[in-house]
RNA sequence: GCCCCUGUGGCCAAGUGGCAAGGCAGCGGACUUUUAAUCCGACGAUCGUGGGUUCGAUCCCCACCGGGGGCACCA
């Protein structure tokens, strides 16, 4: 239960009432499968057993029961007795023999349920039968393998440990429904393998991040999620109200400033795997909720960061894969290091054919936007023209992993200027599959600058701008006593683990993803006690 | 916000302007080495919701709701 969570309504009291519904006779067979379940929970209650039992004791996961049994021949039966609990995934019955299969977080193995063995109580065979697919069950039994090779607990014993009440979906196609797979993800990863393949990819490469990072020193930190100020990055904010105080604040949208402050404080490598809000549109790649990994090496610049992206990625492929090759809608992609270094202003000559770089002026970036056929808007410069370009004509076309190194000053905020070129700043974006994966800068600690620059930011959001952030006084403050020349790094977990698992929604790596509410489901949909 | 697709028993899934296939699950029966077990039998559907057209609508039209995709917006 959450911590601050009410006391429960039912007071703990665990007096059960009356079955659900009489279901005498034929009347079982027209009633809808919970109701049947409720009324077996009746019936098992009235037998004296606890359906929801507290606890089963088990001796070891099927996982480790496989690992230690794997080698046995077909046909070989041993006494060692074990106990293993899961999901009855599958049943069936064949007179006065029963299999079943039963799985747990680590793999699925075969129970071996014959009558005569479950005796001398008649009943518990009958019992064991009465089990439904989706139930919880603990089990004690000898390890045995079948004439036919499968390795089986030949069960002496059994308990329900929680019954399934809903039916599953179907054994074979599972469920395909994406709104039910989103909806209700619970079912999703009961039934469908490829759902739990996602999330281990996503559970493996997040540790992996986790693991590499602390090796090379740096510490795991956690900072506000509600702020007093927007800002970090460009975006629409959520605003909540904190009633104590009676202000509103904002969710974060980036993790950036908190974490540089705690460069000023001397942290030196820090990082923060957390979850962003951002108030705008759900698409493919995009839920209002998503998580990001950034992290700041103080005394480097983004040269080191490009090392440290490469290696945080190879580390969570491989963890993730066993492998750094990944197949992506048809095509092969090779995520070991070191990726390809190239300029935004090369990559654009390259792959658009013409040249545009935010040292030029205006009228000559504006006018390559004409002759490509982008629109331009009053207020751009020459470097917004060229990320502009860039967006539009040259990221979804680059597959294989790219470092497009210096971006346009015009275009990036929290950015060290450029130490060849007043024009750019020292920024890089990693590209994969069409699609920006990480983003790092040489962080701007020049408090003077820094400020200048919130001015503006400031400006265009009292002139209506809902994306521009507040200029951070305190931010401010934090740089004049100092930070360090520092690397930075962002990166979205999110769709790194897109690329890892290769699926082509974000929802797919979501556990939860952000969903309308859903409609009919209701108290009338649910049995009294 | 706009456009396209989509919604059929618990799940999967056909279908047509004229009584809504099939499979899985569930229920009853047979079966002590099955592997999506098999075989036999019976049951289960206001076809997303509300209007309209029609003698008649699950099907055609409109609106709304949910979902998916694209565009726009947006990093």
């Amino acid at each position: 239960m959450t911590p601050d969570d009410p006391a429960p309504a039912d007071g703990g009291s665990h007096d059960h009432g009356s079955a659900p519904e009489d279901l005498e006779g034929g009347a079982e067979e027209r009633a809808s499968i919970r109701a049947q379940r409720l009324a077996k929970v009746a019936r098992l209650r009235a037998e004296g057993v606890d359906p929801y039992p507290y606890r089963f004791d088990r001796d070891r996961t099927i996982g480790e029961l496989r690992e230690a049994y794997g080698h046995l021949e077909a046909g070989e039966e041993t006494d060692d007795v074990v106990r293993v609990a899961g999901r009855l995934m599958l049943k069936r019955e064949q007179g006065k023999l029963t299999f079943a299969q039963l799985r747990d977080r680590s793999g699925e193995v075969q129970l071996f349920v014959s009558a005569k063995v479950l005796g001398p109580d008649p009943e518990a065979f009958a019992g064991f039968n009465e089990l439904d697919r989706g139930d919880w069950v603990g089990v004690e039994g000898t390890v045995m393998v079948t004439k036919k090779g499968e390795l089986s607990v030949k069960v002496t014993s059994f308990e329900l440990l929680s019954k399934d009440l809903r039916p599953l979906p179907d054994k074979w196609k599972g469920l395909a429904d994406v709104d039910a797979r989103y909806r209700q993800r619970y079912v999703d990863l009961t039934v469908n393998p490829d759902a739990r393949r996602v999330f281990e990819v996503r559970f493996a490469a997040v540790d992996a991040i986790r693991q590499e990072l602390r090796r090379r020193g740096y510490l795991e930190v956690e900072t506000p999620i509600l702020n007093l100020q927007q800002g970090g990055a460009t975006a629409r904010p959520f605003v909540t109200h904190y009633n104590a105080l009676d202000i509103d604040t904002y969710l974060r949208i980036a993790l950036e400033l908190p974490l540089k402050r705690l460069m000023v404080g001397g942290f030196e490598r820090v990082f923060e795997i957390g979850r962003v809000f951002r108030n705008e549109g759900i698409d493919t790649r995009h839920n209002p909720e998503f998580t990001m990994l950034e992290a700041y090496e103080a005394f480097g610049d983004y040269t080191e960061m490009i090392e440290l992206t490469e290696a945080l990625v190879a580390a969570a492929a491989v963890a993730a894969n066993g492998t750094t090759v990944v197949e992506l809608r048809g095509q092969t992609v090779d995520l070991a290091p070191p990726w390809r270094r190239v300029t935004m202003v090369e990559l654009i000559e390259e792959v658009v054919g013409v040249h545009v770089d935010p040292g030029m002026p205006t009228a000559e970036a504006r006018a390559v936007l004409d002759r490509l056929g982008l629109a331009w808007q009053e207020g751009w410069g020459a470097g917004r023209c060229t990320h502009e370009v860039y967006d539009e004509l040259v990221e979804p076309k680059v597959m294989q992993p790219t470092v497009v190194l210096d971006h346009p000053r015009e275009t990036s905020p929290l950015a060290k200027p450029h130490r060849r070129d007043p024009n750019l700043v020292e920024r890089f974006e990693v590209i994969v599959d069409g699609r920006e994966l990480a983003n790092a800068y040489s962080e701007l600690n020049d408090p003077v600058e820094q400020l200048a620059r919130f001015r503006e930011e400031a400006a265009h959001k009292a002139a209506g701008d809902p994306e521009a952030g507040d200029v951070d006084y305190d931010y401010i403050r934090a740089l004049e006593y100092g930070m360090p020349p520092a690397g930075g790094l962002g990166i979205g977990i999110d769709r790194l683990i897109m690329v890892l698992a290769g699926v082509e929604s974000i929802r797919e790596v979501i556990l939860f993803p952000t969903l309308r509410p859903e409609v009919g489901l209701g108290d009338g949909d649910f049995p009294e006690r």
